[in-house]
DNA sequence: GTAGGGTTAG
């Protein structure tokens, strides 16, 4: 080959050997070898390398190198500039000066032909309002196409008033000026200015990217209403046009109505035949609905069309498999990548092995993963703080914002407040509340919402409702949660009058929310106000019977409760009989304990709650023998009582018992402090196998059956740290046992202080020797 | 090579 020479031959023989290029050695080889045929001055050379460079991703020196060369070359080449201009921009060691005046020696170098500035404008990404200075000192600004990318490149990348003082100071406007700036609105969140733009434009000038336009930008404010009406609107679609509605429905939940508009588009859409994004949507669809029948008529689909699978749809696919239970497919999709994975085919298999509970896998994987982003933080976060780990979950999050420069966004955040509403850590909820703010993390109404759960999971019922009261714009949502925080702490009164409000604002209630109001009545007791709500539910779902019969149970309206059940027009399940046991227990109702006790072992026989209960009714009608035979019966089946963990946050860190616990480092005072209050509290109480057993004073032949007593140890050392002098939250997952329900009585009236417990979904208030909860104990 | 559509995390 000569010297210099350049044709379609060498041009393709160079190409296939570019094209083979995996690493940096062999790029640099490639550039001597151009060297050595002095070609290295040809700028189609310049792309080459740079392209090479650009689809590694990785050797940036050689590309910094070549950015310089390609503006140093005798003719220099546009498009290998461009290349390496986008390239070196996403790269965050990229330095805005130098990309500034490489542009300015490139614009100055050579005569070009003004069309290629639009181009070199709109190529260069965020770094086009760059040219803006030169191009007026150039006087080219008043060409219209240099003109609209400048425009464009304002609107895309702010700030967006620029790009309307461009727009406004133009003679005439073409279609594209307008499409820019209603885009930019749209992107920069500006509804009003988007559709008062879209009004304004001449009818004649609207086209299919106008309309399109709309229809993913009402879709991105999550109106899909909007978005359709636009969509049906259209005087004309075409693919793209379809793929936006597609993709408005999948982002935003809208799995079923995306899927029914795809069927529509393949069999009448205009002759319009679906592409590679299509299916993005399509199979993200089939994602969300996990449905293993559709995920195969999806596969045969792209079979069957011979679309060519590119990384976005490989990993939509990957993503598909795994949420539809098939973990094999998913791994062999994901190994099949080899080199070509990219950050987010990483992420979607890490967040499968989270789903299929394989945390370890998870873990490794992203140990592994050469580059990390918010989404991996993310979903090692959620995956911890979903799975029961919420230690792991925090420790995460601490390690995210120590060692990373990364920003957690409102997703990371709300996995972290619900963590800290799981844990009812309160002092780390306020700490996180003040990072979001620190930080400038914008909340969206859920992430609201999930201040108000966790606020009330935390036992701070006034925080929640400032939380809400603060909230410029609510959703269902704000009020279930307030409602079932109202609920929880047994503030029935302000749990209906918050369903009123709603009411009156426009939102209507739905069984959620009337679950809230009736558990709300229920714990106040407020037969009234209860017995108005579930008539006022046009068709009440087996949950509202199950809350209606809880609620007569408890004011001891027992065999209203029974006629209720008989009423129904649904089977009952077991949350209904067990209403009406629990309510039997409280009211010394033997008969009618054993009838709900009864349908109870036929429907969940492993329940260990179910013989407690039933065994408590016999024994609180001194009925001995049943008590035997009730434990016997346990014995016999195998049930095993279940035992669980009890939390107190004290300090900002959370301490955790269990039953016979000596893991605390404070354990032997507990105990001393535990043997003291047993016996204040005239009772007996010595320790047997590790653990704390308390008899009854009377009949000390008598064990006490209720109560797992690790929240006995939990309140033990909450009174150990009481000194601090602050309200002591004592979280529990089980009820608390009457002893320590004594206790919180006698020390909240002692010493003046108001304590706060929680039990599972329950909060008792300790105030003045009293306890909020009226039917508790 | 002027404007519109893409995967993962709650």
């Amino acid at each position: 080959m000569a010297k210099g020479d350049w044709n379609d031959l060498t041009c393709h023989v160079w190409a296939h050997v570019a094209s083979k290029i995996s690493n940096q050695t062999q790029v640099k080889q490639l550039h001597a070898q151009l060297i050595q045929n002095s070609l290295h001055h040809h700028y189609s050379w310049v792309a080459l390398l740079i392209n090479t460079c650009t689809r590694l991703r990785g050797p940036l020196s050689c590309t910094r190198t070549i950015l310089r060369y390609s503006t140093a070359t005798p003719s220099p080449n546009i498009y290998a500039f461009i290349s390496a201009l986008e390239y070196y921009y996403t790269l965050p060691v990229c330095k805005e000066q130098e990309v500034s005046s490489l542009c300015h020696q490139l614009l100055a170098s050579a005569n070009k032909p003004a069309a290629l500035y639009p181009i070199l404008i709109k190529s260069s990404g965020k770094a086009g309002i760059l040219f803006h200075s030169h191009l007026v000192k150039l006087g080219h600004h008043h060409d219209p196409h240099t003109r609209n990318a400048l425009m464009d490149s304002y609107a895309k990348f702010g700030p967006i008033e620029a790009a309307r003082k461009l727009f406004d100071e133009m003679p005439e406007r073409m279609a594209e000026d307008w499409n820019s700036m209603i885009s930019g609105y749209w992107k920069w969140g500006k509804e009003a200015e988007a559709c008062c733009l879209f009004n304004l434009m001449p009818e004649n000038k609207r086209n299919v990217v106008t309309w399109t336009a709309m229809v993913t930008g009402s879709a991105n404010m999550k109106d899909l209403i909007t978005a359709r009406r636009y969509f049906d609107l259209m005087p004309r679609r075409n693919v793209v046009s379809w793929n936006a509605m597609l993709s408005g429905y999948a982002q935003n939940g809208f799995a079923k109505e995306a899927l029914h508009l795809f069927l529509h588009m393949i069999k009448a859409g205009d002759g319009i035949e679906p592409n590679q994004i299509t299916l993005v949507a399509v199979i993200s669809s089939c994602s969300s609905l996990a449905d293993p029948c559709l995920a195969d008529s999806v596969v045969k689909f792209l079979d069957k069309k011979k679309i060519q699978l590119n990384s976005f749809l490989k990993t939509a696919l990957l993503d598909m498999h795994a949420k539809c239970g098939n973990l094999e497919t998913a791994q062999k999709i994901f190994d099949e990548f080899g080199e070509h994975r990219n950050c987010t085919t990483w992420n979607a298999m890490i967040s499968a092995y989270m789903r299929f509970g394989n945390l370890a896998l998870a873990r490794e994987l992203f140990d592994k993963m050469p580059v990390r982003n918010v989404v991996s933080w993310n979903s090692m976060i959620a995956g911890f703080a979903q799975s029961g780990q919420p230690a792991m979950a925090i420790q995460l999050f601490k390690e995210m914002i120590a060692i990373t420069n990364l920003k957690p966004d409102e997703i990371t955040m709300v996995s972290v407040i619900s963590v800290c509403g799981q844990l009812g850590a309160l002092e780390m909820g306020n700490w996180v509340v003040n990072f979001i703010v620190e930080n400038q993390i914008k909340l969206s109404i859920s992430g609201y919402n999930t201040l108000i759960f966790m606020y009330s999971k935390c036992g701070s019922m006034k925080d929640a409702e400032r939380i809400f009261q603060e909230m410029k714009v609510r959703d269902t949502i704000s009020y279930n949660v307030l409602v079932s925080g109202f609920a929880a702490h047994g503030r029935g009164i302000e749990a209906v009058e918050l369903m009123s409000r709603m009411r009156k604002e426009g939102i209507e209630p739905d069984h959620i929310t009337y679950i809230g109001v009736l558990t709300a009545c229920s714990h106040a007791r407020l037969l009234k106000e209860g017995r108005r709500v579930f008539e006022s539910i046009k068709f009440p779902a087996v949950d509202h019977y199950a809350c209606m019969v809880d609620l007569l149970g408890r004011v001891g309206e027992l065999d209203e409760a029974k006629r209720l059940i008989d009423r129904m027009p649904m089977e009952p399940h077991a949350g209904i009989y067990g209403s009406l046991l629990n309510a039997s227990t409280i009211h010394k109702r033997v008969e009618l304990g054993e009838f709900a006790a009864n349908k109870l072992f036929e429907l969940e026989p492993s329940n260990s709650g179910n013989y407690v209960l039933l065994s408590n009714i016999y024994a609180s009608a001194e009925r001995w023998g049943d008590v035997d035979r009730v434990r016997e019966a346990m014995r016999k089946l195998g049930v095993k009582k279940t035992t669980g963990w009890s939390w107190v946050e004290h300090d900002g860190k959370v301490h955790k018992f269990i039953v016979g616990d000596r893991s605390h480092e404070r354990s032997d005072d507990i105990y001393r402090l535990l043997e003291e209050l047993c016996r204040k509290m005239g009772r007996l109480g010595y320790i047997v196998n590790k653990s704390c057993v308390l008899r009854d004073v009377e009949d000390e032949e008598k064990e006490e059956m209720v109560g797992t007593h690790s929240e006995k140890l939990a309140v033990c050392f909450a009174l150990l740290v009481s000194e601090v002098g602050a309200v002591v939250r004592v979280v529990k997952n089980l009820r608390v046992c009457q002893d320590c329900h004594t206790a919180m009585k006698m020390i909240s009236m002692l010493e003046g202080r108001e304590i706060i417990m929680r039990d599972n979904n329950r909060f008792h208030h300790f105030i003045d020797g009293q306890c909020s909860c009226r039917d508790y104990w």
